[in-house]
DNA sequence: CAGTGGTCTAGACCACTCC
DNA sequence: GAGTGGTCTAGACCACTGT
């Protein structure tokens, strides 16, 4: 049995030169719930539990768990006690959530339509972003968004298959990416890379997308990224502008 | 039986402890810092010190000193102090810096060139987002920026012109709007609220931008507003999409 | 060296939640 | 009432910065 299922254990490295021991009981902590040895949603120990288990005073405790807080890793709650939080709680900005979760907000009806989804090597720039291997395979979907019926986005997104991403084409067509990959999987979104810019539409989006060849698209990248700095897939975004603009607040 | 101690704190609000102790000293020496009591890069008070001006132990200071300094406002160093933050100092994410200071990171010469700087009544959507009342007198410019010498993008940028913000138009030939606010001005950005869209380029804008009436531009807006909650200004922006693509880095 | 912030302890009382 | 986190105190020792 090389498991121990302990998720408190008193293993602090005692040695001058090491880490304050508020950080490591920080970092225990934190490892326990990134690998999920402390699931989302359930009970810490006690800060009680914990200055006996970890050795050390209360306050010690506290700053750990302060940090945690801080960090979007845990809530506390008066009179019940510390929680992971679940990684759809944490506040969500800017376009951490998804097209569709953020229309929805906005009053408006809106759904998918899966074009394709295949497996092939990553374009240069995917593999880049992502950290893989130059031509390594990745999951490939195209699809069409809709805003109350009518075509507003078409996106084509990469996918590292393993981990159990690929799942991700199954639920695509009635949910957000950003909303499975947190939801579903579990996955903490820390920060998304995005970059705006402008295109004409050509003919192939044009038909897609059912406007004119040179009408001009928004077109974005969104890279989002996991608390433990993980690519989670790489999202080549293109808005009809009539239909849809950006809105993301940008803080300090 | 209520505690009936501490009458003597002479800063510190004794009503009926409607917030925690730390709770006062960090809004007051928030107010001294906002108001410039405590002027950029100016040392605090040492911890023993305001131990006893406040009168409470030092855990309590450094409870109120550790807010500060997670929300940007001050910063601490081992052995020295603690002092006020230059707004320029704190962590610029986004598109928080400006325009030309993020072509200057990826090596590019920006310079800028003032077309117009007038005063007139603010149209409807900016008055809405400046908090102002409808048809007051905002400061109007139109300035077009270049990128190696090349025109990159048509800015059209609108200043409530009181406390000091019309000095800007002075300024933002060389000089970066969001730059000029933090540095110049002491105003300490918190977060920027932006959009994008795509537009035809149109002639007017293709003439300045010396591209064909017909091309797409990149159409982005940015309301930056200050750690008080007041916007700074309204800027529409138009980027040459081949010259330029915004990047940022949205987080959790 | 004295002054500063960084860490830590061993208590205490309170407000809150659940039983 | 028992258990929990929220606040606060009065110390202590350390590492770092200046002189």
């Amino acid at each position: 049995m090389s498991k121990t299922q302990d998720p408190s254990s008193p293993d602090l490295d005692a040695t001058a030169s090491a880490l304050p021991l508020f950080a490591q009981i920080k970092s225990s902590l934190r490892q326990d719930i990134l690998d999920k040895r402390l699931r989302a949603g359930q009970k810490l120990p006690s800060e009680a539990q914990m200055q006996l288990s970890f050795g050390v005073s209360r306050i010690t405790v506290r700053q750990a768990l302060n940090e945690l807080q801080s960090e979007g890793l845990i809530e506390t709650v008066n009179g019940k006690g510390s929680f992971v939080t679940r990684p759809a709680d944490a506040p969500r900005l800017g376009m951490l959530a998804g097209f569709k979760e953020s229309l929805r907000r906005s009053g408006r009806m809106a759904s998918g339509r899966m074009l394709s989804v295949r497996t092939g090597p990553a374009p240069q720039r995917v593999a880049r972003a992502l950290d893989l291997p130059p031509h390594a395979l990745v999951t490939i979907t195209r699809a069409i968004f809709l805003a109350d019926g009518v075509p507003t986005a078409f996106v084509k997104s990469y996918y590292e298959p393993t981990l159990g991403r690929e799942i991700l084409s199954e639920r695509l067509a009635t949910e957000d990416a950003m909303s499975v990959l947190e939801d579903e999987l579990g996955f903490r979104l820390d920060q998304t890379k995005i970059s705006a810019t402008a295109v004409k539409c050509g003919w192939i989006r044009g038909f897609l997308l059912e406007v004119p060849a040179d009408e001009p698209l928004l077109h974005m990248r969104f890279i989002p990224i996991d608390l433990t700095g993980l690519a989670l897939m790489y999202s080549d975004v293109y808005f009809r502008p009539d239909r849809f603009s950006y809105r993301a607040m940008l803080r300090r």
